[in-house]
DNA sequence: ATTTCTGATCTTGCATACAATTAATATATG
DNA sequence: CATATATTAATTGTATGCAAGATCAGAAAT
């Protein structure tokens, strides 16, 4: 495989992973020098990864992790949301007994870390039951988007699976969610995978809401637009 | 502004008005060439375009323009189905007065070009309606998800509006759709929205399908999958 | 003390050169 | 004549060099 290849995914988990946080610059030269490559392949990792808008390439200014404003957190949110319940709806249309046991097994999982408390587990399996469902979704395409937006909001999510109520509460609703999909219920399945994210999108905004200046909550603005 | 940017942009409107074909090679000398520039912007605009999902880009082995088969162009549809109707459900839970004076601009435009018969013209105004109901959305990141589908999908969009008898009958299904907008009626905006949407694709693929193989058609590996 | 200019420095954008891989063509072989 | 193999040509991937714009520091001015 090609450099630029595996030094976007390189880059891209180090931002995953944390390592570059949101705002951080990803200067070309000390990557190139990190990685012991020239700068070009670093330029084309950090082109594409801007393409998905993972990352925020400036012309002439550099690229950075990406900093979106608390407002557009909450569109990403509410997006994934409806890309998630339009997996829900199509995967409780058209369920096989395959994906249904990709589900379950990735529900389970989740239920052991969570009775454990350890949340840097769920955090993993978290991910597991919910690409089980895009998969569910029998739509790779769409899949994919739910993929991609997943990635770019990880860094968001994690935070604030740390509360173990959270945790537990998270628990509950992946069962009603699973259950509706089981039942064949679309209307259900997509309604209850629509606040089961947005509700964290919900929870971050809350937190967002103590660092960032007063009159600029995602959730005011929210309901300002929604009139 | 940096030439790859133009570039990316010059590159991607060609693939769209046609110029480059499902299929087609995107060889970099010749591109080079042609905008009179070194290949290492033309390449940067190749590899970005890649990323969004607009073209192929193989390894070693050049880029292309993306060929779907069938199954994955009809995902292609139901998802843009499943965003417009997110479009349409947000639309008509926040409709505001600018918003709504655009769409109806835009549905007086398509009504001109549908009564002149002038099938380009309405592919225009047609995509001018759809982005107004995405803007309506009052989602920025929602709409920019869907504007790039948009994009992606108008190869295999545009031919088929050819025939005069479904300009009308997009033209009244758009009637509809605004219709459930301004009543504030969610579910029936959505489910507007989605048929309106889903049957480009299925039509589409009835099209493709006398030119695939047999036993490949895009509809039955769907009513196969649905179950 | 704060602001505005100016030059020095650093970083990005593009071109060119070369290396590595794939595709094409010719040649050999059954 | 078809198939396999070797050689050549074409194309992509990476490195390097240089020019142009952005950033920063310090001096001058308000």
């Amino acid at each position: 495989m090609s450099q630029a290849s595996r030094l976007k995914q390189a880059i891209e988990d180090a931002v995953i992973a944390g390592e570059f946080q949101p705002g951080d610059r990803l200067d070309e030269a000390s990557l190139a020098e990190r990685f012991g490559v020239s700068r070009t392949p670093i330029r084309e990792a950090l082109l594409q990864l801007g393409a998905e808008g993972f990352i925020d390439v400036r012309p002439r200014r550099g690229a950075i992790v990406s900093v979106p404003s608390p407002t557009r957190l909450f569109e990403m949110f509410e997006t994934m949301a409806e890309i998630e319940s339009a997996c829900g709806r199509l995967a409780a249309r058209r369920l096989t007994p395959d994906n249904d046991a990709a589900m379950e097994a990735a529900h389970r999982a989740c239920e052991a870390a969570a009775r454990n408390g350890d949340s840097e587990q769920y955090y993993a399996d978290n991910r597991n039951f919910h690409e089980a469902i895009y998969r569910a979704s029998r739509n790779s395409f769409l899949a994919d988007q739910a993929f991609a937006l997943h990635k770019r909001l990880s860094a968001y999510r994690r935070i604030q699976l740390r509360a173990r109520n959270r945790l537990l509460q998270s628990l509950q609703e992946h069962a009603g969610i699973l259950e509706a999909i089981r039942a064949g219920d679309e209307q259900l399945a997509a309604t209850r995978l629509h606040d089961h994210v947005l509700v964290q999108g919900e929870r971050f905004s809350d937190m967002v809401l103590g660092l960032s200046p007063p009159g600029q909550s995602p959730a005011e603005s929210r309901r300002e637009t929604a009139k």
